[in-house]
DNA sequence: CTTGACCTTCCCTTGACTGGAAGGTCCATA
DNA sequence: TATGGACCTTCCAGTCAAGGGAAGGTCAAG
């Protein structure tokens, strides 16, 4: 297979999959012209990145799970840990977003949002404490 | 006042201050010696970055508020209307960082966590039905 | 007079790609 | 056989919002 096709059936942009060999997670052979030329066993690989990839794993936790894949021997203890410790990050990225949806919520719900200037976002944003999202924070 | 000065009292590090500079959200005035010199004025706009950025605000989004902040004959609807769009970034995230969340959170579950390679986390990437994690997707 | 804390600019690195330029290859059609 | 278009290749630059660190200038205390 060319890359046009990976790229079709994985679901990942040819670019990508360049900077995945690039990286070193796969190592496609090359045709005569120079082409790379993928195995089924290359385009299960990608898959799994991309799956991996989809549930918010960075770069360096894809190689660390490709190669517990591939691992026979692995305890899935560690693939466990891995995905714990990732997990808590998403966790924690929640709760920083929510944290903020929060209070964004609560300037736009006080923002009039009409032709004149006042505006309780841009008086909170300048460090002026708005009593109704202090109380909120209570 | 120096930039270790600002620094401290904005809380943003010395660097992400001449950062600012650099793309043109702040214009400190320069004493004798080529060192920046920061009026209270310029201290107020970086604890608004500070407060903006807090907030998920991207930088392009931090300038328009700086000049709406700046600028006397705003409307607030305009204030409003970038809060809305950010604040439903924010929900799309969230709502992402929630979907990862959800199926790692289960593929851990169902993961034994001990010495034997069997692992359902793996076998979900590498493209397995888990019968678990499909039951929950319904 | 020296030490150490501060300041300056400059360039490189991050993560995970994406875009685009310049050029080579392959295949079908005229 | 020519040619056009769809592929493919490598390489370089850019994204976002800084952070790291080098090389060198400045300032104040002891």
């Amino acid at each position: 297979m060319n890359i046009g096709d990976v790229a079709t059936r994985s679901g990942l942009p040819a670019k990508t999959i360049r900077y995945y060999e690039d990286i070193g997670l796969i190592k496609p052979h090359r045709s005569a012209n120079g082409y790379r030329c993928f195995q089924e066993a290359d385009l299960h690989k990608l898959a799994f990145l991309g799956r991996a990839r989809a549930l918010g794993f960075s770069i360096e936790d894809c190689r660390m799970l490709m190669a517990l894949y591939e691992d026979e021997s692995r305890a899935s203890a560690d693939v466990k840990q891995l995905a714990l410790e990732h997990l808590s990050k998403i966790e924690a990225k929640i709760a920083d977003l929510q944290a903020m949806r929060d209070t964004l919520t609560e300037l736009v719900h006080c923002c009039a949002g009409d032709s004149r200037p006042d505006c309780p976002i841009l008086k909170d944003l300048s460090g002026a404490l708005s009593p109704e999202v202090e109380a909120k924070a209570e």
